[in-house]
DNA sequence: CTTCTCAGTGTTAGCGCTCACTTCCGCTGC
DNA sequence: GCAGCGGAAGTGAGCGCTAACACTGAGAAG
């Protein structure tokens, strides 16, 4: 087929020269209108702008990031996982991301582990990311993250609260502490524990809370039995649990951990929450339809997400120093999972 | 501080030609090296790679991109959900291409529709991705899906099998034909069905399967309870069913709605499995551990990831033609929600 | 001994942008 | 009247890389 234009037959992508040549403008005043600087006259910058669109111009960012040698990409690292809270997480974070004009690369890595952790941060700067968020809420993640070199903006989600580091969590510590009061309110002695795989801050904090209510009330603090997150872990420790007759209250440290010890008292024919009572953590979508719908601590994934986007910016643009701790407060959700004690 | 090497005090990155007069040679050659091309001795490529390792030296994506006018990024289309079939081909996904070298961006769009996708595609294509993957499976990303244009590699996941587009899907109907034979051959007269959303391909798919196997088995159809994913969803469903005695077998397009029927049955006195038996579809982590524990169909999305990837690669490459349609058989996972009917 | 070949390497020209600088011009102020 | 100013543009260089081509020298072919 011929080329009714007679002009090259390559069709090649307009650039801004192209725009230019048709708005009857310098390249650079094209820049200008696309990068909103000040100092153009409102009509050039309308035949600019309409130039741009006959043309369905698209500015090229490896361009752009070759020269200001600035990316439009951010980073995460996140877990391989469908855990529910980092994955939400995650989305909402995209979402932030996007609403700033910011493109989401992520990394996923099998295990929160040293090396793997300091590949991804790797790769993420062959990318020249222009910041990194890690969703790796582990003390193994927090020693490759620790080396990470100063001039790459770098925050971490429910990372060590230890650590002097920019950083955004969810106090975990107050949500386990609401829920442990809820089921001591209820007339419970003591409330027993299924906590989270020990080396992730949040569970960490969560058993910090817990602790804290059991001894403000005066209860005794019973052994913890450590779960990994599964329904299966929480369905092992709530064999045991169930086990126990003196056993009225668990505190489960996510919401499928308290759906497995559900399973294993069911099993066992310790009926919930007349006889056991059981909260948890997360408020899955799912949780109102466990047997029985089940009382847990909601996380606003949205905050955290926002939060972690706000931060890291001013890390990007300023270098800041200033408040780089961020910490998103949970809610008790109260639904059927939680009763009085037997003659309690 | 003085700058003790005496030499420019401004920190830049290392590029291609630091490498270069390090190692002796020129940039091309350089470049030579960093692209494995042949004619390069041995050891000059090996004084190569050792001034790029003392250098820290990472190549400029922007720059390379800008040259080769290719990018090595994929883009994403998602929904903005952790409904658990997308979030895991997700995070599948995103595997599979870090393991060839490909950074993923992600767009969510909060809901499936013509204008939302087509956003999504226009923000890929300003960032200038390679490629773009859609894991949107209902009958409104289809429209703009369709009016992509041609030159964009662009592959989707459980889209509509009637479009002759490159495609993977997982086959619903057999899983769901599966599913439903499973409740037959236990001995139920027939089998209810709580659907997907009905725009949903896959929704779709399952109905199929399900049909197929009543129609083979001579059993009488009965309507369809349509749901929305959501443990809601089915927990409505299911208190429609529970009311109906003739309700012996249920098939639920996905285990949270199947939870959620399970919820409403319970809730009503009828027991699962003794007196009805459900089928999910899924098999998320937590099916084990519901009360009963739940019988479903498993989908292999690794291996969706996979193809999808290769397919994508493949288009990128070759432009090409052939066989674009991958179909993943999925697999039924037997546990205690399923029994012959009572008297039966 | 010349010519050819070809592996191995260097040279040069952009890719499409932004930055720093320059130019132009109309307006103010003395 | 003219220097001075500042808004509104344009010009040229160069970011770091790859593609195309040019060059070199050693061995093969004549």
């Amino acid at each position: 087929m011929e080329d009714p234009t007679g002009a090259s037959t390559v069709a090649r992508e307009p650039a801004m020269t192209d725009v230019a040549r048709l708005a009857g403008v310098s390249h650079q005043t094209v820049s200008r209108v696309l990068n909103s600087h000040p100092n153009v006259r409102e009509q050039t910058r309308l035949r600019v702008l309409a130039a741009v669109k006959e043309l369905g111009y698209r500015p090229n960012r490896a361009a752009r990031a070759l020269v200001t040698g600035r990316s439009q990409l951010i980073g995460v690292i996140a877990q391989n996982s469908t855990l529910y809270g980092p994955s939400s997480l995650l989305a909402a974070f995209e979402i932030s991301a996007a609403l700033q004009g910011f493109a989401v690369s992520v990394h996923r890595v099998h295990e929160l582990g040293q090396s793997s952790i300091a590949a991804a941060v790797e790769r993420h700067r062959d990318e020249r990311v222009a910041g990194i968020v890690a969703i790796a809420p582990t003390a193994s993640a927090n020693e490759a993250l620790a080396e990470v070199p100063a001039e790459v903006p770098l925050v971490t989600i429910d990372g060590d609260p230890e650590r002097n580091a920019p950083m955004v969590s969810v106090d975990q510590e107050e949500g386990a502490y609401q829920a442990t009061r809820h089921l001591l309110e209820a007339g419970h002695e003591t409330v027993w524990h299924v906590s989270g795989p020990p080396d992730w801050f949040d569970a960490a904090g969560r058993i910090r809370g817990w602790r804290r209510a059991l001894h403000e009330a005066g209860a005794e603090v019973p052994p913890i039995s450590t779960g990994d997150w599964t329904a299966a872990s929480g369905y092992r420790a709530g064999q045991m649990l169930a086990r126990m007759p003196e056993v009225t209250a668990v505190f489960a440290a996510n919401d499928h951990q308290a759906l497995g010890a559900l399973r294993a008292m069911t099993e066992r024919g310790r009926s919930v929450p007349e006889e056991v009572s059981i909260v948890g953590f997360d408020d899955v979508p799912e949780a109102p339809y466990y047997s029985p719908p089940l009382t847990t601590v909601r996380q606003d994934f949205a905050a955290v997400a926002n939060a972690t986007l706000h931060l890291l910016l001013r890390l990007m643009n300023e270098g800041s120093t200033g408040d780089t701790q961020l910490v998103i407060t949970p809610e008790l959700v109260r639904r059927a999972s939680v009763q009085s004690p037997p003659g309690g």
